[in-house]
DNA sequence: CTGATTGACGTTTTT
DNA sequence: CGTCAATCAG
């Protein structure tokens, strides 16, 4: 909403925006600080190609989120007029690989059906993938395992490089572990967000023709927010633009935040040795922040080595913009910060919209939800636990993808017993364990052991009963593919999702909430329905998987306009607010304490970097806090002040200390 | 098989 | 402190 009245407001493009809009061939780097502008500039030059003759279609944007393609493809429509079609390409890598794979994905042996892994499914891979394997006396957890194999991927380390690169015993349990998690993907046709970009990049390299018909579809490529770019993204970027070179990246090397997923500075710091030709263009006019915003962010980030020289000129000045308030504890800190906005809320006709909390960890927001629900003053929670994340929605998804593919076992087994039916665990074990030693799939091996007497006879008849009911619904969904939702409403009614609600939560109000956000999920697939073309199961399992996150329902978009942001610093990336509060600056937060003892310069330059992002998303008041004790694991910790505080004082003596 | 209780264990950041 | 797995009595 800010963003649209920026843009009504200064319809005109300083001289170094003009120039990168009107910079249409060859490949453009565009050093973009913060607040400079350059959604914007991306957004301009699209319709600017399009003036100039490109088909739209031609045309790729790739953004870092979901929810800034959407904001992106709005804006293109505003500029372009409603009526214009078709429009540029405005995704993901995830979800244009997504895209891709459909097609090409045969080519690697995998059926063109492939599903998409959620967070909780491959943690059931990584654990099925580690059971029984031990090297030496190390061990794994799902999660490590899961992160471990990203990283790998990320830089293009296959199952059998990563074996022989092994150094110690938790690496070689490792590759051991991920040469089975990929076999059994592979077999069971799943592909983790990795994959959806491994797999793309190993078609472009090995299949010379699927690589030139993707190569022949754009033009013109446009990436934004490109100091993220992890290799593997570089060398799809770089296989896609090969023809033409016809590349057009944006980014700002002092916000690069993502270096543990894989995110190289090398990719843009090199970016005019990569791609001979280079046209540079740097955007230093901001026009978000107030000069002594500005002051304090630039006073950090000089302390970061390895960066493109910037100078980023203010436009905005005002006096007491900022603030740094000290406190004895974290309940304090919260208190005080929630009281201050719904003093200005009340008194000085500010929206709670207008503010944001902003932290390091997940685990910070809890006494600032607790504070502003005390306070009754609307809030969202942005980024972290989502939707799709909770145990309901995961259920009932795991329902939805059994019936999309009665082959999914591992959905199979999250449901089988919930709502309890009397199937067991020692039941489905003794059927699993049947099931893998003869290659069968879950109900084929049921099957076989009911008819050999193994299990019995009421588990067998409870077994035929599940499934039947199961085979009625996929039926029901082939049938009628546009009303899903209304299919999916008589699934809940009919195994009692409700009672078994009612059944693990006591508390009335938490019933509620549960029950709400069950509605919620048939609500969103009735959304899906509406809108699709082509409406499936499959087709809502993948947007679900892809878009996770953003996707949260009407009520929740509303919410997050109006209500007080909570959110990390990592998804804060991109965005602006009025009033922001970065909270929990201290050692051990900000920088993480993990950074600290990794004891390079480089993973406190990330939380360098970290911090700078926090200081540019205020536009006019940024408040910096420190608890000087808080709880931890049900301790008390106390704290010292972040090295950054002294870092951004240095030459800004506006930063006093006040206790309260 | 189910439900309740105990105990160990750990927490960066996310498409 | 909160989560999750393991354990035990019905």
């Amino acid at each position: 909403m800010a963003k649209a009245c920026d843009m009504d407001r200064q319809n005109q493009l300083n001289a170094a925006q003009r120039e990168a809009v009107e910079t249409l061939s060859g490949p453009v780097l565009i050093l973009a600080g913060a607040g400079t502008g350059k959604t914007r500039v991306i957004t301009h030059r699209m319709a600017e190609l399009i003036r100039r003759g490109t088909p739209p279609e031609r045309i790729l944007s790739v953004t870092f989120t979901n929810k800034a393609a959407r904001e992106m493809r709005e804006r293109a429509v505003r500029l372009l007029g409603a009526g214009r079609k078709p429009h540029p390409h405005v995704s993901t890598f995830h979800s244009l690989c997504s895209h891709i794979l459909r097609q090409e994905i045969w080519r690697l042996g995998y059926p063109a059906e492939f599903v998409i892994l959620d967070r909780g499914d491959q943690e059931s891979q990584a654990r099925t993938a580690l059971r029984d394997i031990r090297v030496a006396e190390e061990k794994l957890r799902p999660a490590d395992l899961i992160n471990i194999i990203s990283r790998w991927k990320m830089v293009g380390v296959e199952p059998e490089a990563a074996a022989e690169a092994a150094q110690n015993p938790r690496d070689v349990l490792a590759a051991t572990a991920y040469r089975r998690y990929q076999k059994n993907m592979k077999a069971s046709a799943s592909v983790d967000f990795d994959d959806l970009l491994l797999l793309t990049s190993r078609i472009f390299e090995n299949f010379p023709e699927a690589l030139s018909r993707w190569q022949a579809r754009f033009d013109h490529v446009q990436i934004d927010e490109y100091q993220d770019t992890n290799g593997i993204q570089f060398d799809l970027v770089e296989a896609l633009v090969r023809p033409h070179h016809n590349l057009c990246v944006v980014g700002d090397d002092d916000q690069s935040i993502y270096g543990w997923r894989g995110a190289d500075l090398r990719h843009i710091l090199g970016f005019a040795e990569a791609f001979p030709g280079t046209r540079v263009i740097r955007l230093q006019d901001n026009y978000r922040c107030t000069d002594q915003i500005l002051q304090l962010a630039n006073n950090l980030v000089r302390h970061n080595k390895s960066r493109h020289e910037k100078h980023l000129i203010p436009h905005k000045f005002a006096s007491q913009s900022v603030r740094y308030l000290e406190f004895p504890d974290d309940i304090k800190e919260a208190e005080h910060v929630v009281r201050e906005i719904q003093y200005l809320v009340n008194e000085q006709q500010v929206l709670p919209g207008d503010a944001a909390i902003l932290f390091r960890t997940n685990e910070q927001p809890r006494v600032f939800e607790t504070q502003l629900r005390k306070a009754r003053l609307p809030y969202v929670v942005l980024g972290s636990m989502s939707f799709f994340d909770r145990r309901e929605i995961r259920d009932l998804l795991a329902y939805l993808k059994v019936l999309w593919r009665p082959e999914d076992d591992i959905s199979l087994l999250r449901i089988i017993n919930v709502p309890a039916r009397g199937i067991g665990a020692t039941t489905t074990e003794k059927i699993m364990a049947r099931a893998v030693l003869n290659r069968q799939k879950f109900w084929d091996a049921s099957a076989e052991a009911a008819a050999a007497g193994a299990i019995p006879k009421k588990m067998a008849d409870a077994l035929v009963a599940f499934q039947q009911l199961l085979n009625r619904f996929r039926a029901d969904c082939r049938e009628h593919p546009q009303r899903l939702d209304e299919i999916l409403s008589r699934l809940i009614e009919e195994i009692g999702y409700e009672a078994e609600i009612e059944k693990q939560y006591k508390e009335p109000p938490e019933q509620l909430m549960r029950m709400a956000v069950v509605e919620d999920l048939v609500k969103t697939l009735k959304d899906y329905c509406a809108q699709a073309a082509e409406p499936s199961l499959g087709g809502f399992l993948e947007e679900a998987a892809l878009t996770g996150k953003d996707e949260q329902g009407d009520k929740d978009d509303k919410l997050a306009e109006t209500g007080v942001k909570l959110m990390t610093l990592h998804s804060a990336k991109g965005l602006e607010f009025s009033r922001v509060y970065l909270v929990g600056m201290e050692e051990g937060l900000l920088p993480h304490k993990r950074s600290i003892d990794d004891m390079t310069t480089a993973a406190i330059d990330e939380e360098r970097r970290l911090a700078y992002v926090g200081v540019t998303r205020a536009k006019d008041y940024l408040t910096i806090t420190r608890a000087a004790r808080r709880m931890k694991w049900g301790r008390t910790i106390f704290t010292q002040p972040s090295r950054f505080l002294n870092e951004m004082r240095a030459a800004h003596p506006t930063l006093e200390t006040k206790d309260e």
